[in-house]
DNA sequence: GGTGTAAATTGACACCGTGTAAAGTTACTC
DNA sequence: GAGTAACTTTACACGGTGTCAATTTACACC
């Protein structure tokens, strides 16, 4: 899936690039949606979800954890990117899949959550938005989509994309959006 | 389509809902990609594209445009919402829908280069932005699937939206990003 | 070696969607 | 009444998912 970036996910293929019969594929995960989801969390554990998400909770500030989630993020898209293809693909047609990317992106909403909480409790939030409105916006701006059309239709690169995102929220979210600072990602103590 | 916002798009069902067979259907229209771009065209033609795209034009200062453009194409999407969404779901599986989607999009994305540029001639770009990074900016913002996460799943209104969206990009793309003014949508002169 | 069992294979099939083909019907025109 | 265009009906090819049943392979245990 990651080297056909989600295309091509008929199980028919899946079963060749594993050496087995379909048949074999349909006994082990009952279907394709169910594969998918399976996979994803398989996905995640070699991945490192959990360790890569435990360093961006380690941040407290409201700014400096809306750094550190557009960060852990944004970095982490690319590695799931050809998994989410596919369950995008399938969202639609199937239940399953729509649940478990739902899952999935409630997980990044939660985050979005805290990080707007963290900057609201700092005083920090601009005053224009409300949280529930700001968290939206934050969830919505870290899409798979806008990272798929930010880095591959644009050509953007990984830092311009991570570094671009967390200056654009920010600036949309952070009172007196700190103008002058080029760049603060991870130089940093 | 726009009822049923895109899904069941298949053509056993818009042959009854047209009240004609579904032979017929392939009879006017060759394919159901090829149904789906002339039924864009057409439906660009009822909800009156190019006479909304005109008053954009008119606006000529870098700020305006960008209002201007975020209000026409913001309240044009959910006119075409169905559609896109239709057309979105064959992009994927045929060339054709692939290229009439394509095309859309490089018609918006054209826009927002016209808008940046205008931003850039009165010296109102942001300095840390590239023209061009500024426009993949603006047109991944802009994007349908933005659209329709925002207002259908976060539920915000047309009005927020639009508002929220030409805050964002003043903020995130103008140079001094004007943090007093609430809102100067449709009230222009 | 012989038996039992679990995993995998093979091939057939149902179902659904797109798209094609051909024969027949309806209705309108000259 | 002949011709023609639009439409219907029916059948079918193709590709995908998912199911089923019979069979083979491999391994463990006596």
């Amino acid at each position: 899936m990651e080297e056909r970036r989600g295309r091509d996910v008929r199980m028919r293929d899946i079963a060749d690039a594993a050496g087995i019969s379909r048949q074999a594929v349909y006994d082990h995960f009952g279907s394709q949606a169910k594969l998918l989801v399976e996979t994803t969390r398989y996905v995640d554990e070699v991945k490192g979800l959990e360790e890569r998400r435990r360093r961006f909770r380690e941040a407290t500030g409201g700014v400096e954890r809306l750094e550190a989630y557009v960060e852990f993020w944004g970095n982490y898209i690319p590695d799931v990117y050809g998994m989410a293809k596919a369950l995008l693909g399938t969202r639609e047609s199937d239940e399953a899949a729509g649940a478990a990317w739902d899952d999935r992106m409630g997980a990044v909403r939660e985050s979005c959550r805290l990080t707007i909480e963290a900057l609201d409790c700092d005083g920090m939030l601009a005053p224009e938005w409300s949280r529930d409105e700001a968290v939206d916006l934050m969830w919505t701006m870290l899409s798979v989509r806008n990272w798929e059309q930010l880095t591959i239709e644009c050509g953007w690169s990984q830092e311009r994309y991570v570094g671009h995102m967390q200056q654009l929220l920010k600036r949309a979210l952070v009172r007196g959006s700190e103008r002058g600072r080029k760049r603060s990602g991870k130089a940093r103590g």
